[in-house]
This record gives C-alpha cells, sequence and structure tokens, in this order.
DNA sequence: GACGAACGTCAACACTTGTTGGCCTACAGA
DNA sequence: TCTGTAGGCCAACAAGTGTTGACGTTCGTC
C-alpha cells in the first residue's frame, strides 16, 4: 500500500509546492509528544492528530501508518561526538555528559525508551543504538575486542538505568539531582566500566 | 490435583469453598506472564483467560476489572534479608546478588517493570517498592540521612537499568554475562553509591 | 432428596482503535 | 480562463477491547 512517494525530501527544500511541510512537522512533534508520555499503544493517532490540529486521515495519507509514523518520529540519530582525542581517563565523564545532555534536549529518547519497554521493535532500534553509537566509543578505549561488548553492555546499563529512573519512572530523588551531580557520580563507574582491568 | 481442603490461599474466609483457589492461581499465573512480556495494554483479558483455560469473564469476577488483575498479579514483597548485621563493605555485593536471584526467580519483576515503563499507577507500584526495599537498606549503611534518597536513587538506577537491558531491552552481551560477573563488576559500584564520601 | 451458593459458559453491550474512501477547497500552470 | 493536483475534513468501516448479565452446572449442607 501506499507507496504513494509524493515528494520525499520536501522536509527543507519546498521549491513551490504548497505549504505542506508545517503540518507535517507538527504531526511529528505531536507524536514524538505523545509516545514519550503515553507509549506506543497508549498513543492514540486520533490524540496526536487533534495535538497537530489536523485530521486523523492525514496521518496516514503522510505516514502510512502508525508503524511508519513512530519510525518517523524516532528517525534520529544522537551523533555522539568524535571522543577520539580525549584521554582516555576522560570519556567516562565526557561519556555522561553528552548522554544527558542528548536526553534533555528533545523527547525523542524517552519515546524511544518508553516504547522499547512493552514494544519489540522499538527494544530493537534500541539495541541499534547502542551498537552504533555506544560500542564504537568503547572500542577506541578498550584494548581487547573481547571485552568490548560486555564493557559497552555495563555502560549501557547504567546510563539507560539512569534515564529510565529519571526520565520515565521519575524517582524523586533522581529527578532531584543535578546535572553536575549525576556526572560526579556515574562518571567514575563509565569510567571503570571501560577501562578498569576485568574483575 | 485436589489438594484436599487444606489449601490456606483462597485468601481469607470461605474455610470450607469449594476448590476454587486453583483457576485463581492459573489466572494470576498467565497474567503475571503476559504482562511481564506484552506490557499493560497489550495483555488482553482474552488472552490471560484464554492461557488459564477459562472463561474471561472469570477474570472479572474473580479481580474485579483488569487493574484490580494487575494489582494482583504484581501484590508481591520482594523481602529483602536483613542485610543489617552485614560488614557495611559487603552490603554492595550482598543487594546486587539478591537483587539478581530475585528477578530470576519468576517474572514478576519483569511484568512490573515493563508496566511502569507506560502505566503510571505501575511507576507508582515500583517506586514504593522501591521506597520499601531499598531505601531502608541505605538508611542502615549512609549515616547522613540527607543523602539517603540520592544514594538510594543512584543504586536503583544501576539495578534497574540491568534489569532493563538484561530482561526487557535484552540487550545481547548483557544476556550474556554470567550472573557472578555482574556481581563482580556492579558490586563495586553499588559500594561506591553507599558508602564511599559524596563527590 | 432438596436447596442454595459457588463455579463456569455464552452472548452481547458500549466503546475505542487503526484505517479507508469520498468529497470539498485552494492554488499553480496551461 | 480552465484544469489538475495536493491539502484537508467528514463519515464510516471492521476489528478488538473491557465489561456485564443471564443461564446452566456442580457440589456441600440441611
Amino acid at each position: 500500500m501506499n507507496a504513494s512517494n509524493s515528494s520525499p525530501t520536501d522536509s527543507g527544500s519546498g521549491p513551490a509546492r504548497r505549504r505542506s511541510g508545517t503540518t507535517r512537522d507538527a504531526i511529528l512533534t505531536a507524536a514524538r509528544e505523545r509516545f514519550a508520555t503515553d507509549g506506543y499503544e497508549r498513543a492514540t493517532i486520533r490524540a496526536i492528530a487533534k495535538d497537530a490540529n489536523i485530521d486523523p486521515s492525514m496521518v496516514m495519507r503522510y505516514y502510512g501508518n502508525k508503524e511508519g509514523l513512530f519510525a518517523a518520529a524516532v528517525a534520529v540519530d544522537l551523533k555522539l561526538p568524535d571522543l577520539g582525542d580525549l584521554p582516555r581517563q576522560e570519556v567516562g565523564r565526557a561519556l555522561v555528559t553528552h548522554f544527558l545532555a542528548m536526553w534533555e534536549q528533545n523527547e525523542v529518547l524517552t519515546a524511544l525508551l518508553r516504547v522499547g519497554a512493552t514494544n519489540q521493535d522499538g527494544a530493537e532500534r534500541m539495541q541499534g543504538i547502542f551498537r552504533e553509537e555506544v560500542v564504537p566509543i568503547v572500542v577506541r578505549v578498550c584494548p581487547d575486542p573481547e571485552q568490548v561488548p560486555a564493557r559497552a553492555g555495563l555502560c549501557a546499563s547504567q546510563l539507560l538505568g539512569l534515564a529510565l529512573t529519571r526520565y520515565v519512572l521519575r524517582f524523586p530523588p533522581v529527578v532531584a539531582l543535578a546535572r553536575e551531580e549525576i556526572v560526579a557520580w556515574l562518571a567514575p563507574t563509565l569510567q571503570r566500566y571501560l577501562t578498569a582491568p576485568s574483575p
């Protein structure tokens, strides 16, 4: 179905089109918000459409179906910066800092985590991000390739655990922590997972 | 399976009831399984009833409504043992060990985490467990009452992050870790969150 | 044996969901 | 000017949801 193509890349160029990208972006923004707060199932297309002030059928025309909408809403790469030139002992701190900035920048990652908890596709997407963003960093710091997956997994467990308790479950003490406090506490943990000799 | 009359499980009043607890327990078991794998919304009462080989209306009769069923399915206290008599330096290790045993014992906690990610009630229940099980342990180890919530929150972030990546998102490297490896890696982290001077 | 209560089933209700097709409107190019 | 195309809305569909009530069936107790 669909394959209606329309314009593939009209998000930025729209030479003489009608005013279209506006509502497309409105839909995406509303979708991200709903997915982030409600998860996949409870974020209904009707609610998203109402938030974007358009008809539910427009969502279908633009994004095919709900899965397509979700895929478009979370299609974003977090672009971790190149940490290759940092001293090895500072990678842990840089990782936490950037991770926090990413999560507080927009709601895409919260949506992704919330959906990943109940949706297989979401979980696999999360795995993909982990593999393409976290693992490469670990590779640079850890000389033994055999230990890379485990160390990366440990880092992910602490980072995602923080995101879970702070942005999803909203444990008050974790929400109350200042960003610098989080960095101060978590940086040594990650540094150890990255570079300490395997216990 | 007659169980004769000695089943004290039927929650209270009827001393000489009919054989009822059987299906009640079957429903609860099926519900835990479904909630753990599908989350709250996608775990339908019809599917749970089919798993338990009974009619959906029985679920309603026994547990009132879906919320009641969920509450009953996750109504379990994890009974962390008394760690008060342990040396302070070993509390971290004991915490991780027991946490792992709890999660692998049954699916209640996985269900709770999965639901908590998208359901407000589930999230609050998770907070309750955290407050009643984790915080008391931290209180015994940390002398400064003002630091207790933050330290407990940090512990929860690492522990729940491990559960998330291992039992919910199922990151392959984290799933592959042996239990002793997890203990070896996480125990120092928790120990530091518990007793190290605040950074 | 008779009675009543608990166990269990069936069919249906009211509602929400994702999804679809038809219709109207506005603008660009001829 | 006319026309085609895209933007947009409306009403409706089929499927699935939680939930309810009526009806039959079994068993303990009198």
